[in-house]
DNA sequence: GTTTTTAGACTGACTGGTCAGTACAGAGAT
DNA sequence: ATCTCTGTACTGACCAGTCAGTCTAAAAAC
């Protein structure tokens, strides 16, 4: 299982990973050419390819890979608490995941929204399972009374994912030299005040 | 200066913004072809180039017109309004936009956030026009005692900013069909309470 | 313990296709 | 007379994906 091969093949994909993260962050998906991620990986076209069907299916992976990560923070920080703390856990949750995974973030946040994409379905589901989390947490706050009867599940849990996203993306681009630290203040400020009931 | 003919060609190059801001929303800049914004926009390829220098110059156009345009409708929204319905008329004002032009906003919101590409300077720059509006009106209001002292004027426009947008958009992708108004509503919602001195 | 064989991992030159941009002669509009 | 646009053909760069062949760890045979 963990022998030596096997260990070298998901170290490459790591690699892999990783260069193709980085680039696609930085430029989008169809400006990132494979030849690109091969040489930041240190490795062969071929080896791409060896490891991956396509471009696309290497991309697939990859946000399978970044989002089932973030979904399993999410759960792991909501674990046990009641509404307001686990909303409050889930932000704090939200830009650590951020602050380790930068690239990855700022990859969400571009593709996220496009339409007519092959893989626009497969980032649809797994969009999902991520504000299901919020959302289980949101209803539960709402039908036990401790955040506000007005609000609509749906709307708030994917305005609390986005607004996690754009507001330390945003920070990370235009504002880089400030710590995250504040962002994570300004936004669990805000997001006390809407739980307000 | 609005004779036939140059009217006559600024319908053509309108008609090249509408067919280049759609497809671009879609798939993204590198993703769409001169050619698709040519036969979409019901043009000859060589009109896109009697028109425009180059794909990258007519995205950055689209991109001056467009933010232009939204930075018009925040200044004429703020108008004489005191800081907190100064505020609440930006809100509106953003949505109303992403409303009326949801294609560039959706485009927008994919690329506003890209490093390494060539018109990144451009779009830096428009956006922090556009931002100016609002951070203008935050620090007035801080100043004057009408918002709470310690928002953090740079940050709380940037979220304000980028709030309408990923919310309104993220609506429009995900939950089509449910009104914009609900959004708007939300939304004011959620700054009247962050606006609470 | 040494030699042979095997198969998994990787390489990089190559191919077929796509696309930005050019060229230009003629048509329509003003 | 001039500006704007059409239609078609073309070029050269670039790029996703392929494939025949190399390398090497380790299993099998001796």
């Amino acid at each position: 299982m963990t022998d030596g091969r096997s260990r070298r093949r998901e170290d490459t994909r790591q690699r892999l990973f990783v260069a193709a993260v980085e680039l696609i962050a930085e430029q989008g998906f169809s400006a990132t050419t494979v030849d690109d991620i091969a040489a930041r990986a240190g490795v062969a076209k071929g080896t791409v390819y060896y490891n991956f069907e396509s471009k696309t299916v290497l991309f697939e992976e990859l946000l399978r890979h970044g989002i089932g990560l973030l979904t399993a923070e999410f759960r792991a920080a909501v674990a046990g608490l009641p509404p307001r703390a686990a909303l409050a856990a889930l932000v704090r949750a939200e830009l650590e995941y951020i602050r380790r995974y930068r690239a990855f973030a700022q990859l969400l946040l571009s593709e996220m929204w496009r339409t007519n994409r092959e893989w626009q379905q497969t980032l649809r589901l797994l969009r999902g399972e991520a504000i299901e989390v919020i959302a289980e947490t949101v209803r539960a706050g709402v039908d036990s009374g401790d955040l506000p009867a007005e609000l609509d599940v749906p709307t708030a849990s994917s305005a609390l994912f986005g607004v996690g996203l754009v507001v330390a993306v945003d920070w990370l681009v235009f504002q880089p030299d400030r710590p995250i630290e504040d962002v994570q203040e300004a936004l669990l400020g805000i997001v006390r005040r809407v739980a307000q009931t």
